[in-house]
DNA sequence: CAAGATTGTCATTGT
DNA sequence: GCACAATGACAATCT
């Protein structure tokens, strides 16, 4: 006797052998060996041991204890409530909750197994062909800001002693020649690093002070400049020694020789003679070092003042961006005291740390412009876990529904030794473990196998 | 004028 | 041991 229950069901069962009313278990009058076999699966991964034809009435039971099971969500990100974005349909006609009432079960249950395949619910897509499962995430896209252009202003110009007095950067000397505890009276523009254009050179003595032979400039970076851009020399040049020089340290009538010279102020509060774009009625005000554009001069800083003062014979971006033994190099060719000697090398201490520092805190704000896209990617892919749990779960009401109809149809199939129907109300079936199913009396218990 | 941002500098550590 | 990069901390300055 073999009756076979075909349905809409992606599986059927099938009865294998007879009913044997009396092969009794638990002292009960009758009992089954029916084995149940489906016709497909119907989760993934819930056996994976098993074959694909075969289902053990236990697994079957199994799905309709199936209750919610959790989606881990421990990320690094805030474990905020999941609010479902999709309204809750119901499936059937069993009139059973979607969503079950009850929280998720730690308990070592089938659920436990679905949470351990959970990664592999790809499968699952063959009972939702229209489950979305890419995780992209495109609406999230942080919009990496544009590392801002390093402006290189030229390193200062040749500044004419007298106005080393004016103003608030010129107190009428040079400050802290040597200590480095100074106030810092000016924001240095950004000296040249290997990753950055060289533009300019300085130098504090009459250009003849170093020439082409002390290093070799012809590869030296701090005497290229590809991308020259036309500027406003207009009151920012200087002099020194008797020689004008734009403050990249190029000879005016070397780059510009329709320029006029024009005399520096003497003091900060003076207008430039002669200022072809400074009304005379304007007071004459350095430039902000905030706001120097590329190829603009500013204020000198402490380190070029001091190099002014003790009259460093090379330009300042030499002294930083040389390699060491050229900077020895450098050094050797220059009788240079002890003083002047200290100077040198704190200005390249200090400038290289200062290149350091900004490259520093470029790479801190890169870091997190890029911890906030993970952080971005990482909420869509819950919010996309958190999708797939719902239809999943949605799945699982209907086929629970759907497993309760086949389970009354199988009942109604068996027929004790005289014909008559077994009564859902007194009997259930159970599984022994080598897969036999029995009809089991609900009023007994099977302790007695 | 206060608060936050920016920048230079120093000290320290690691390479 | 030296040179240097990286970085936290601090202070000066700017916005």
């Amino acid at each position: 006797m073999c009756s076979t229950i075909n349905s809409a069901l992606p599986f059927s069962f099938r009865c294998e052998g007879p009913v044997n009313a009396n092969s009794l278990h638990g002292g009960l009058s009758m009992s089954s060996t029916h084995r149940f076999s489906a016709g497909g699966r119907v989760w993934p991964n819930y056996s994976p041991q098993q074959s694909e034809m075969d289902w053990t009435w236990q697994e079957l039971m199994a799905i309709t204890e199936l209750q919610e099971f959790e989606v881990p969500n421990d990320g690094p990100f805030e474990a905020g409530p999941y609010h479902p974005m999709e309204p809750m349909e119901h499936y059937g006609s069993c009139g059973t909750n979607l969503v079950e009432a009850n929280p998720p079960t730690a308990h070592p249950s089938p659920a436990a197994a679905f949470e351990v395949g959970y990664a592999d619910l790809i499968s699952y897509q063959r009972l939702n062909p229209n489950m979305e499962m890419h995780y992209g995430y495109g609406g999230c896209q942080v919009n990496k800001p544009q590392p801002t252009a390093t402006l290189q202003p030229p390193l200062m110009s040749l500044i004419d002693p007298i106005n080393q007095g004016a103003g608030k950067h010129c107190n009428g000397h040079i400050d802290d020649i040597e200590s480095d505890s100074g106030l810092s009276l000016g924001s240095s523009p950004p000296i040249a690093s290997p990753a950055n254009e060289v533009i300019g050179a300085l130098a504090y003595l009459p250009h003849e002070g170093y020439t082409d032979g002390d290093v070799d400039c012809t590869v030296d970076p701090c005497h290229t400049r590809p991308n020259h851009i036309p500027v406003n020399y207009s009151h920012t040049f200087s002099s020194y020694a008797g020689h004008s020089y734009f403050p990249n340290g190029q000879h005016l009538h070397q780059h510009a020789p329709s320029m006029k010279l024009q005399q520096f102020p003497a003091t900060l509060h003076e207008p430039p003679a002669n200022h072809a774009s400074t009304p005379r009625s304007v007071p004459f005000q350095l430039p902000n070092p905030k706001t120097k554009q590329v190829g603009m001069s500013g204020p000198l800083t402490r380190d070029e003042r001091r190099a002014v003062a003790l009259q460093i014979p090379f330009p300042l971006d030499k002294i930083i961006n040389l390699p060491v033994d050229d900077f020895n190099e450098l050094l050797s060719r220059h009788a240079l005291s002890d003083a002047q000697l200290t100077l040198v090398r704190d200005i390249r201490r200090r400038g290289k740390n200062k290149v350091a520092a900004q490259n520093c805190r470029k790479r801190k704000l890169e870091n997190i412009v890029h911890l906030e896209h993970e952080l971005n990617q990482l909420r869509a892919r819950r919010d996309h876990l958190a999708r797939e749990r719902l239809e999943f779960q949605q799945n699982l009401t209907v086929l629970k529904c759907r497993f309760s109809e086949l389970y009354a149809k199988v009942f109604a199939q068996l027929r004790d030794e005289q014909g008559h129907p077994y009564s859902l109300e007194d009997y259930s079936l159970q599984q022994s473990n080598d897969g036999s199913l029995y009809l089991l009396h609900r009023n007994s218990s099977m302790d007695g196998d």
